[in-house]
DNA sequence: GTAGGGTTAG
């Protein structure tokens, strides 16, 4: 069983030379855990599984409680919820819900971390008004109170469906209460008023935050960063970049992706280069996403070239390209009527297993036909 | 002592 595990990580995590990593060593330690004695308590092993659940390897750490129970050791609350959370985040929310219904029957009240689990769950699977009626029962019925994570998480399921000004009213209901908000509340409502166009009032809410005494965190320049660019607004985005570095919060890698990406939609490619090399610098590896904004840069240039050049790159640094990597280089053969060169890649992305989706499609109807 | 929410690419 173990082995099985070990396989199934290594096939996601490279697709070239294996190489020792982090997960593999907590997979040894687990394995060691799992065979001293006497077995380590049930907090142990969450200890070990959280951070592996961070790196969002939820299959392997299902399968690790699994072995867990079977080896004796009893599943605490901690661990129903972390469990939840991994279904969840495998689309497996009813699932989730079977483990709440488990809880039950142990005679194990669930905690408002339990529930907040599963209201974001429903979030994730674009279920926002169900996410809102559980929240809302749970007040009516008395069955927990809210803390900051449930809010937080109740605000970012409004925004994500647009019912932002829905979500300024629970701001304000719980500013109005004794859980004060966090930075985290406030960030999700400034993201989303951003990608509503509403940049200044974003802008307003950021200001208010900070006089409520309430830090701006990394997430929460970005998140400002991203919308001013998108809105042509730059050397207001580079006033905050200035402004973030001041205050101690170094841009991180969400950061300088969103400046890449913002370059390459500018058509300034080379500068879009110039971060990536600034965020080399200061120890920053760029990921799948960074470069995939990068080549989309190149190919709206319809310099395909350099493009591959970039995919060669990510290949070396075992980044995988995934099906938006491959999207935009369709989308650049298309633009210059090379239709063979996209009928090969797309066949080859087909062989890789990766699923072309509706933009995909798109781009190559458009190369077809226009 | 251990759990749950937030930012990026086509």
């Amino acid at each position: 069983m173990m082995m099985g595990t070990r396989l199934h990580l290594r096939y996601h995590f490279s697709s070239r030379a294996p190489k020792v990593t982090k997960l593999d060593d907590a997979l040894q330690l687990f394995d060691e855990m799992l065979h001293r004695k006497p077995l380590p308590s049930i907090i142990e092993f969450n200890k070990l599984i959280t951070p592996m659940v961070k790196m969002k390897h939820y299959s392997t750490a299902l399968s690790l409680f699994k072995q867990i129970t079977m080896a004796g050791i009893r599943a605490n609350i901690y661990t129903m919820n972390i469990s939840i959370n991994c279904y969840c985040r495998l689309n497996h929310l009813n699932y989730g819900f079977s483990i709440l219904a488990t809880i039950f029957k142990l005679g194990h009240p669930p905690n408002v971390a339990t529930y907040a689990t599963l209201i974001n769950g429903l979030v994730l699977a674009d279920r926002v008004f169900e996410a809102v009626e559980l929240f809302k029962k749970l007040r009516r019925h008395k069955l927990c109170e809210p803390d900051q994570v449930m809010y937080g998480t109740v605000i970012n399921g409004l925004c994500k469906v647009g019912h932002t000004s829905k979500a300024l009213e629970l701001l304000s209901f719980i500013e109005s209460g004794s859980c004060k908000p966090g930075v985290e509340q406030y960030n999700a409502i400034i993201d989303g008023l951003c990608k509503d166009g509403m940049v200044d009032d974003a802008l307003r809410l950021f200001t208010k935050m900070i006089e409520n005494g309430v830090h701006a965190s990394v997430i929460t320049y970005s998140s400002l960063i991203n919308g001013l660019c998108k809105f042509g607004r730059e050397s207001e985005a580079a006033r905050m970049l200035i402004e973030m570095e001041e205050k101690g919060i170094p841009p991180d890698l969400h950061t300088y992706t969103i400046l890449v990406d913002a370059f390459c939609k500018q058509g300034s490619v080379k500068d879009a280069e110039f971060a990536v090399q600034a965020m080399v610098r200061r120890g920053l590896h760029p990921d799948v996403v960074t470069y995939s904004a990068l080549i989309d840069g190149y190919c709206l240039r319809g310099e395909l070239d350099e493009a591959h050049k970039v995919l060669d790159l990510m290949v070396e640094k075992d980044l995988k390209p995934n099906i938006i990597t491959y999207s935009s280089l369709i989308n650049g053969y298309c633009k210059k009527k090379k239709i063979n060169d996209a009928i090969n890649l797309f066949r080859e992305i087909r062989s890789k297993g990766l699923v072309p989706n509706g933009v995909t499609y798109n781009s190559m109807l458009q190369g077809l036909f226009e």
